[in-house]
DNA sequence: TCATTAAATTGACAAATATCAATCATATCA
DNA sequence: TGATATGATTGATATTTGTCAATTTAATGA
């Protein structure tokens, strides 16, 4: 563990609130570990042995069934993964890989229940935690259940719009496929979504996206803190 | 409250580990109130007010956007509903209406964040929660999207086959337009899907379902408890 | 720098799913 | 019990989305 690490991780909303002490403790039977791009790093239906923490690169958690493969979500620094299956002793749900050459650091899953027990502090922090995950992922099945793949695509947009930049442009912060299948829609169908979008105030090129009529974007996503989470 | 409400809210998974006097504090504040079919209990997007604990009835947790409507859950007794809004003091993503006469408690929401600050077995208890309903949200996202409606028709019904009941039939516990609804689909798609199942060893009549080739079944649901829930 | 691989795009087509309308069945209630 | 409303089913059709194949574009490494 590198000594840079540990600020990082203290001032994460799960750790911030709990006894030094404690964190001392749940960081000593911690340990680093760097990974090139491309490495799996736990597989569905594993047991649940380490909480993970992306301190650099980026981790795509991903669901396999049938031969098929769908992105989940993406994990960028500093966040965690895979609490729920820690605290309930249980197999992932979800498989994850590193998007890039990556840091993580890796926390005991015993050591993490052991600590919730003792400090209460830690305790309400990870049921904050959990709440927020919990609200996500409700966020994330409503957008799938209410909103066609055009909306959704749209929504994606204005979101990376108000939250990477507030000006009328930004770059794709992954790879086009990911973004596809994290909306529940091929590649394809994806890329002729954008390529329709542009009679609606936005152009893409390559990774850049630029939005020349916010209004009517918007008109299409219609965005909702309840599917897209708090405006921030 | 009626008296006969507090032992079963006591043995539910979230309240049985905790305090008594904790507990007590917490009914204390509590109130139960009964409600005709067709209620709107909470609209999405309101205040978290109080923690819902369905003691008799059912209801239907569902979510609108854009003039549509989709149902995302069903909360039959005893069971908790929108924990996580509350613990967060966040608005509800979710709309909440009874299916059938129900009897509904109500615990403040402020009073479940005080009392798992002081209670570290409730907060466990809680944690332990919320990571359930996390993960059952996950598995409802990865089967939207990694089955076709099909394949998530078939998978409703075996679960259902195994849960509650071990024979070889079972009455549909709602109306099939919830369960459509449920699995993110039409009414018309589902009452098609169902009569091409019978293909593969399932009959429906009415809302008496009986499975002649529970194999066959199996082979186009192709249950897996990373999306289907654990076996019990 | 070029060669090689992977990603993105595009077109043609097929499949899945939704929509609309009509009918049938079922439940509810006076 | 019969009248009425609601849900379920069915058929015809439109729309959305996926699949397959070919090509272009971009990224990567020797």
């Amino acid at each position: 563990m590198r000594p840079s690490d540990l600020p990082e991780i203290r001032h994460l909303p799960l750790f911030s609130e709990m006894l030094q002490a404690n964190f001392e403790q749940l960081m000593q039977g911690a340990y680093a570990q760097n990974f090139p791009a491309g490495v799996e790093l736990i597989h569905q239906g594993d047991p649940a042995d380490f909480l993970h923490i992306v301190v650099e690169g980026a981790v795509e958690l991903f669901a396999e069934w049938g031969g098929q493969s769908c992105t989940m979500a993406l994990v960028q620094p500093v966040g965690t993964f895979i609490l729920a299956a820690c605290i309930k002793d249980a197999p992932y749900l979800m498989s994850a890989r590193t998007l890039e050459k990556s840091r993580i650091i890796l926390i005991p899953a015993p050591d993490l229940r052991a600590v919730f027990r003792r400090d209460p502090e830690f305790a309400v922090s990870t049921i904050n935690e959990l709440a927020g995950c919990y609200r996500a992922v409700v966020r994330h099945a409503k957008g799938l259940k209410l909103r066609s793949s055009r909306e959704r695509v749209a929504a994606y947009l204005v979101k990376h719009l108000r939250r990477v930049a507030p000006r009328q442009c930004f770059d794709l912060p992954v790879e086009k496929r990911l973004i596809a299948s994290y909306l529940g829609m091929t590649p394809e169908n994806l890329s002729r979504t954008l390529r329709l979008l542009e009679a609606d105030g936005v152009t893409v090129l390559g990774t850049r996206v630029t939005v020349t009529d916010y209004a009517r974007l918007a008109a299409v996503a219609q965005p909702d803190p309840l599917l897209d989470g708090p405006d921030p």
